[in-house]
DNA sequence: TAGATTGTTAATCGATTAACAATC
DNA sequence: TAGATTGTTAATCGATTAACAATC
């Protein structure tokens, strides 16, 4: 079983190892990828280790195989077709983003309660009665929660009762999700919080 | 010291409290918040031990106090001057969250290199190149960083040198700050492969 | 008083780091 | 071969949990 700790740092080697394929680089040690994100050569043996043994003694990592292996780990090797539902602020803004499909996430659709327009960067906004008919006659893989608070847990209910599986809430709420559902939170609010006692804390 | 697992649960204690507070809920025992956020009993009366204690043997803790002890802690006592780099799909939406307002976060104006409009929400839209001269005549406490990867090193670097002390990162990349400077990421990549992995991991 | 529940110490658990044999 | 660097075990460190005396 692989721990929350080392699982949150995966996409953080991904992400520097995939800047190293850009640029070119074939091969990488421990110990360069350890000061790349502030922390020891021994955790990321072992972080990566827990996955198999993807490197070489005397030799390191070869960063192109490492990319795809790490690829694979994240499950960013198959595309997703994602929802979003909320299309408000935020909403809007994950619509827009065009970054989603370089790893394969695919935003299919927007609902929204009052759909006051009917595309947004060539995204269907649908009503949120639709949501329902949506999801028996379209694959969804994962659903945006991108509501006020007040109805994020209404429409997590109805995305699980539509047999959505993975759930990234971006409501300031605490959902509750049954066993073999995925929830996963980015909480701005909390994350403002924390910088706000940091600041407060900070040795000026 | 107060470690970081303890102050990234600071935030969840802070909006439980918040929502037993409006609901008129008037005491509460480390049970029922322990429950509340799926931790032990034990560790919150631990965590919020840390600061001195707001609890009462026998009789729990009173929510009016605990939460205005907790928004002491958090920095959230106090009014910040907020400006937002970038307004993008991002930097927009932020612009027009309302709910900063209700924690004391003001957000007095937005930059990008290229404004197209004059202002959004209310709240003026800058041209990157008067950054400096702003920084030098108002009070910033946090600025946001919504541009994209490539020029977030060099805005942080100019916000620092304008004075700036503590830093909201939305760019996908790992910013070096000097000591002294706070620096908070939000990673929506990071959190959407972590939901990618357990959604690959799942057992169905 | 009896019951409830904190604050806090001690015990446990798990994660990080160090060390080094294996080996490219 | 000598040097480098992994994979992996063992040691350390820190965080979580359990327990309970203090006390409202």
């Amino acid at each position: 079983m692989i721990s929350e700790a080392v699982i949150k740092r995966l996409p953080r080697y991904y992400r520097f190892i995939k800047q190293l394929a850009d640029g070119g680089v074939e091969r990488v040690s421990s110990t360069k990828i350890a000061s790349a994100l502030s922390i020891t050569a021994s955790q990321v043996r072992q972080d990566l280790c827990n996955f198999g043994g993807f490197g070489q003694q005397g030799y390191g990592y070869d960063v192109g195989k490492l990319k795809i292996e790490l690829a694979a780990i994240l499950g960013l090797d198959k595309v997703y077709d994602m929802i979003i539902v909320g299309a408000g602020n935020i909403g809007r803004a994950l619509a827009g983003y065009k970054g989603f499909k370089d790893d394969g996430f695919y935003v299919r659709a927007l609902f929204d309660i009052d759909p006051r327009c009917s595309s947004i960067n060539g995204i269907k906004v649908y009503d949120m009665d639709f949501l329902k008919t949506y999801l028996q006659q379209n694959q969804v893989d994962i659903a945006v929660i991108a509501t006020q608070k007040d109805s994020a847990k209404s429409v997590a209910d109805a995305l699980i009762a539509g047999g959505v599986k993975s759930i990234w809430n971006f409501a300031p709420v605490e959902l509750e999700v049954p066993e073999g559902i995925t929830l996963e939170n980015i909480s701005m609010s909390e994350s403002l919080y924390v910088l706000s006692y940091r600041s407060k804390n900070r040795k000026n």
